[in-house]
DNA sequence: TTGGTTGCCGCAAATCACTGCAATAACGGC
DNA sequence: GCCGTTATTGCAGTGATTTGCGGCAACCAA
């Protein structure tokens, strides 16, 4: 429930209009805790607003991304969201066989490079660093 | 043309066939300074080997990335692979509105990273490092 | 409150990547 | 060089995500 009006209110600002689907969207995956994928997005919308088309959620989804009130997150070959929450940070491990994910912190995270370091090309088989920008 | 012998030596050992299509794409993504699309790819395999279906160009880049002879580089909502060199390491910058491709050696990402720091959340909106293992 | 503008939605179709299955062909053994 | 085993291919889907378009409705101004 919280974060909701920030989120609203960015969205006003920025010279987008607040519909029913959009607040459902926003609803939803602010109420979950950790990430969700688009389908499981749309089915729980649906409940709310019998009509709600995929493309719609899928469209939602991005604009929310765009405007940074949730964080993409690739799982297998799915999309996933959560709310970008700017005072818990953290990265995913993701499994390259089952998909199964860990939420790992930030300090995890450093530490755990540190460690894997003699284990290159291993168990561990791609460390990715991504940055992107607007030309 | 440099590299193949060792690609199908790896191949080989690992109890794989090799079989005309896999030696095409092989030659093309090695021709190829930079990355290709497997659209492009499976273009100018037909070239060479006309029945050649779509999924056999996947499923090979697949294989090839599995063995680490080829780099999966994801542009846009498409994917690109080029060949995996250790000794010429790089990244990647791709623009979120246009696709534009940028590679960045890693010395230059160092650099890069450190100088915007400042800049936060301004026209660099994501920094993702991940890291990926098998459970 | 109402009317006009224009962004948003639902629908349908396209795109990209992947998968199951039966037919085919690569490759080691003879 | 031929044969049998079995990985690989081509084909025909399927799944996930995106896009084009016409109608609808959110929102601002009066």
């Amino acid at each position: 429930m919280p974060g909701h009006e920030s989120a609203i209110t960015r969205l006003r600002a920025a010279g987008y209009r607040m519909t029913p689907q959009r607040l459902s969207v926003l609803d939803i995956v602010a109420r979950r805790s950790g990430h969700i994928g688009a389908d499981e997005v749309w089915n729980l919308a649906k409940a709310q607003h019998p009509y709600v088309d995929l493309a719609t959620i899928y469209r939602t989804l991005q604009l929310l991304k765009r405007l940074g009130v949730v964080t993409e997150v690739v799982i297998g070959n799915k999309l996933h969201f959560e709310l970008a929450d700017q005072h818990n940070r953290h990265n995913h491990m993701v499994c390259s066989e089952c998909d199964a994910v860990q939420t790992l912190s930030p300090d995890y995270l450093a530490e755990f490079s540190r460690r894997l370091e003699p284990h290159r090309g291993r168990e561990v088989h791609r460390r990715d660093h991504r940055a992107e920008a607007q030309c």
